[in-house]
RNA sequence: UCCUCUUUAGCUCAGCUGGUUAGAGCACCUGACUGUUAAUCAGGGGGUCCUUGGUUCGAGCCCAAGAAGAGGAGCCA
């Protein structure tokens, strides 16, 4: 039977005879004994190999460095060290050396930006072997959450001709020779000519697909891949990143904030249930990286505890309204501390929302009924209100350290509604045919929202940088691996 | 796209007011060491000082343009 390393450190009993396959993280030696570290992916500890050059020849060791992959046979026996097992070699298999000379990563910490421009091999480190395997819990538990709520998982394309959603620029995607395009007669290009017939994009979102698929299935969600060709350089920005949307029949916007809370807290246990220790040990990396920082940009508190924290709380509900006027009551604004202007009517910018949920509330906030004149054509437009006050039925959830996490709304389902919003807002009638059906033909009240999984990753890794969270980050600029 | 900062050995960095042969620690190689834990100790090799242009007797250092990276902002998830 095959046993990796978490099992060898965690089930198998002492003095079994073993088969260890992994990668050298660490050698140390004297002239008798030679100890090798050995990481193998399943767990963010390393197994020590203890090496007696009367039993392995002393030959078989040269050229063992950091990155050299091995396969160790060997009794795991007590260490007498400060682990509480290693396996003692009876012989060892050398798959592949890393030469030391060229191998980029070393037993040493690495800055983040290096690891990163090191892509290929950022797999092989402790940092990266415990984020992607966070990563990959929350991924299945994403599965399992909408699983068990009786949410079908749907596809929708990735190729679109739809340019109406307002998302953002978008990729085109064509086989038109660049060097010599067709053209119309009026000197355009002639997407006509085009492998589709007609223009087309990577999609920036699946959610009017997600519409249909929800207007008849009932319950349905996407987890899939989502393309912005935003020139956007931050820390929570990917040009490529993994979108999921829950789209639900017969959900105003309360159960849509009901659901949304209850599905985030649902993954983050999973995950502490599942990652105890790649979670102290990314807690660890990042007290350690925040000892050079000051006292008030530090974390305010441990990851774990942070963690706890989101599931012991309910997350805090206010409207737009009312947070303009807490913002307008806070001390930043009273003393002209906040860069943009507080009024309502305004998008609430990165300020505002970090004094709301890390200032003021301290905990997960999420914001409804925001002015209908900044908010897409899809929002549901709230009944009565007052002339120039008028908002959809949007709603945004903040959380601490980075922003935005997730942005829903009900969904307007009244034909005329709907319309005459998509007239006033110049979007095609025509071309949104196949959306209008569904107000046209059996409409019903439905909601959804989107969450950009690497945000989540982020937030329960603690890695600061979006490009830390994916295993092959696509920004502007930078499309390598 | 805007603002700020950064770019010197494989990595992390130092390099004074412009001055002659550019340094340290780690990594790597060689050797020493009776079980190491960031092992330790001794020695060795290793440089397009981001690029281009300029100022100067002389530029890693000053000036200009550009590139790349980081942080923040905008856009958003």
């Amino acid at each position: 039977m095959k046993t990796n390393i978490h099992q060898l450190l965690t089930q198998t009993p002492l003095d079994t005879e073993v088969v260890v396959k992994g990668w050298v993280r660490n050698r140390r030696g004297s002239k008798q004994v030679a100890f090798l570290t050995l990481n193998d992916g399943s767990t963010p500890h390393t197994i020590q190999i203890v090496v007696n050059f009367d039993t392995i020849a002393e030959e078989i060791l040269k050229g063992i460095t950091t990155g050299a992959c091995l396969k160790v046979v060997g009794k795991l026996i007590a260490s007498q060290g400060q682990q509480a097992k290693e396996v003692v070699a009876q012989s060892i298999e050398v798959y592949g050396l890393a030469d030391g000379e060229t191998y980029p990563l070393q037993p040493r910490k690495h800055s983040l930006e290096f690891i990163r421009e090191n892509a290929h091999l950022r797999a092989r480190t402790a940092t990266f072997g415990a984020v992607f395997r966070i990563r990959h819990s929350l991924a299945f538990a994403v599965h399992e959450y909408f699983n068990k709520e009786g949410f079908y998982y749907v596809n929708t394309p990735i190729i679109t001709a739809s340019d109406a959603e307002g998302a953002g620029q978008m990729f085109r995607v064509t086989t038109l020779d660049l060097q010599q395009p067709p053209q119309t007669e009026e000197g355009q290009l002639d997407f006509a000519e085009d492998f589709f017939g007609r223009s087309t994009n990577l999609t920036v979102s699946g959610q009017l697909e997600a519409e249909l698929l929800a207007l008849g299935l009932g319950k349905v969600y996407t987890f899939g891949p989502t393309f912005r060709a935003e020139n956007s350089n931050t820390t929570r920005h990917l040009s490529e990143f993994w979108m999921i949307e829950p789209e639900m029949a017969f959900y105003n916007i309360q159960d849509n904030m009901d659901l949304a809370e209850d599905f985030v807290k649902y993954v983050i246990r999973y995950a502490l249930q599942h990652n105890p220790e790649d979670l102290q040990f990314l807690e660890k990396r990042l007290l350690d990286e925040e000892k050079n920082k000051k006292q008030e940009e530090r974390s305010p508190m441990p990851l774990v505890e942070k963690l706890n924290f989101v599931l012991d709380h309910s997350f805090e509900r206010i409207t737009y309204t009312e947070a303009i006027n807490i913002l307008l009551n806070s001390k930043p604004h009273k003393k002209k501390k906040f860069t943009y202007e507080v009024k309502w009517g305004i998008d609430l910018q990165s300020e505002h929302e970090r004094y709301l949920v890390e200032k003021h509330f301290k905990k997960p906030v999420i914001i409804v009924d925001y002015p209908k004149a900044i908010k897409a054509f899809y929002m549901k437009s709230n009944d009565q209100e007052e002339v120039g006050k008028e908002t959809v039925r949007a709603m945004d959830v903040l959380f601490p350290g980075i922003g935005e996490i997730i942005g829903g709304s009900q969904r307007e389902e009244n034909y005329e509604k709907l319309t005459e919003r998509m007239t006033a807002m110049n979007i095609s009638l025509e071309e949104m045919w196949w959306y209008l059906d569904t107000r046209r033909f059996g409409t019903a009240p439905h909601s959804g929202f989107g969450l950009g999984f690497e945000r989540l990753v982020q937030f329960v890794t603690g890695m600061t940088n979006i490009r830390d969270v994916i295993p092959f980050p696509r920004t502007p600029k930078n499309a390598d691996f």
